[in-house]
DNA sequence: ACATTAATGTCAGGCCCCTGATAATGTCAA
DNA sequence: TTGACATTATCAGGGGCCTGACATTAATGT
């Protein structure tokens, strides 16, 4: 594989791979982290943007995740029949259905939000404060570079 | 959204959110990139892991992609019904089951080193190496920070 | 007013990844 | 040899994401 191409930077292997383990690990750390709760990461970030924005309809929740309506119709199905939220149609505009918060719900967001902030921590714990901004900086250009319509 | 918290390095959210959206755009893009392969993203890693490694087991295959044995399972199924790899059973070790690229699976895999080329160049278009290799080295520091058997 | 377009919610089906469980095959030490 | 352990492969079931297809409602243009 590769035999000696040191033109550039390619040292190492490739940036997405990178991406993808770091992912990998940030996923397995939340998980253990949200043990407790009985939430997904994935169920996590929905009740954290439910929380943010109260009475939000399926659309907008799937815009906010980057998913499909279809991928978050699932999510919020699951996390109705779990007791996290209840859905209730729109008084006025007869075909959005609005998303809210149980009190277990508020519950699993409050410790959610905790346990995301300690990974998060941990993760940028060896790196400096301009490093961690660098970091992001750098993810918002290649993220920019690969978007579809720029 | 997010009103004035100029306090460290917290400006515009966090670096799990950058990781998230990147990684995203990095699918879709390898996505429309494979459109004419006939494989996804992640059977094209399995297809150029095979390429680099001759009748590899299951397992390693696994290993080597970091995801559990039963995950490697279903997409080697799955790359043999559409016959991009064959799967046969090893001479001497009995219950090692050995896994091959087809005369198809080579022409996928080369043309999705191809695309896996074309898409980390253009993800890393607006970087300069210097760039490029201080985020690889930022990634990998993030990656060993959420390292569960450190 | 009417037709077209856009937005929303939903069902069905598939892929990728996970955990739990099972079975067969090395491997190695007592 | 035998028994404990590790490795490998696999089945079953679930979560999260996708595309395709559909029906309903809102918004818009003529």
């Amino acid at each position: 594989m590769s035999m000696s191409k040191m033109n550039t930077s390619d040292e190492e292997g490739w940036i997405g791979y990178g991406l993808k383990i770091a992912q990998h690990r940030l996923r397995l750390r939340l998980e253990a982290e949200l043990a407790g709760t009985g939430v997904s990461p994935s169920q996590n970030a929905v009740l954290l943007a439910i929380a943010d924005n109260p009475r939000i309809s399926n659309a907008s929740l799937a815009r906010a995740a980057f998913v499909t309506p279809q991928s978050m119709q699932g999510m919020l199905v699951t996390l109705e029949r779990d007791g996290f939220i209840v859905r209730t149609p729109h008084p006025e505009h007869g075909r959005i259905i609005m998303t809210e918060l149980t009190e277990a719900g508020r519950t699993a967001a409050q410790a959610g939000m905790i346990a995301a902030e300690a990974v998060e921590r941990q993760m940028l714990a060896g790196l400096t404060d301009d490093e961690t901004k660098l970091l992001r900086e750098l993810l918002r250009r290649c993220a920019d570079a690969l978007d579809s319509d720029n």
